[in-house]
DNA sequence: CTTGAGCTTCCAGTAACTGGAAGCCCTATA
DNA sequence: TATAGGGCTTCCAGTTACTGGAAGCTCAAG
């Protein structure tokens, strides 16, 4: 398979690809016109890995997880410990983003909107004990 | 004010407000020694932006309110379409997270866990139809 | 034979800092 | 007075995960 191919099915487009070959993440062979030539356990992989990005993972996780994937003595509680942390991760993002929207929405709210200068948004960023 | 002291009171860390100065959202003066010179003002303009970016806010819209924050002739419906369309990017952000919350959290408590290879979680990203 | 699509590499840019190195300035103390 | 330290300066590089673009090779069709 060429790589054009490769990124239809796995849904991951060639730059990318071509990107996680450089770091490591797929060692796809090369044809003699120095074209990428891709087996499906390179495109299993890349499914593999667009679906752990999809979830969030980051590159280091994902590498981490493939890894797991692929050692047959793996152990379940490594892939938990991995997939908990970054469940954590995203409720700590979560709750960041929830507390700003609060805020947030608040003081849009209490914003008229109109043509004057007036601005709640604006006193409250400049720091203004209202 | 050296910029130690400015770091202290305004909360935001000596490099950064280099950079900010760097990228003109801040223009200190300077002594004869080279050392910048903050007058109040910069501290006032740095919490400004210390708490809009804690809002989330990106640099480009820090820009933009700091530029409306000066600008007596505003109108406060500017300042209230910068921070509506900040506040549907972060429910967008949450959104997703919480998509991922939810199908994250359902694989990590399927997952024993245990010593043994055996692993949802894995399983899923490889794409095995359960 | 040409054309166009698809492939190759390499370089640069994105967002918002952050770390580190080399070196100047200022003050306090021995 | 020498020096030690802490604070200040600049500049360069690295971070995350790509993405865009340029120059150029390859391949299949007409």
């Amino acid at each position: 398979m060429n790589i054009g191919e490769v990124a239809e099915r796995s849904g991951i487009p060639p730059k990318t690809i071509r990107y996680y070959e450089d770091i490591g993440l797929v060692r796809p062979q090369r044809s003699g016109n120095g074209y990428r030539a891709f087996r499906e356990t390179d495109l299993h992989k890349l499914a593999f890995l667009g679906r752990a990005r999809a979830l969030g993972f980051s590159i280091e996780d994902c590498r981490n997880l493939l890894g797991l994937y692929e050692d047959e003595n793996r152990e379940s509680a490594q892939v938990k410990a991995v997939a908990e942390e970054h469940l954590t991760a995203i409720d700590d993002k979560i709750a960041k983003l929830q507390s700003m929207r609060e805020t947030l929405s608040h003081l849009v709210k209490s914003c008229h909107g109109d043509a004057r200068p007036d601005c709640p948004i604006l006193s409250d960023l400049a720091g203004d004990k209202s």
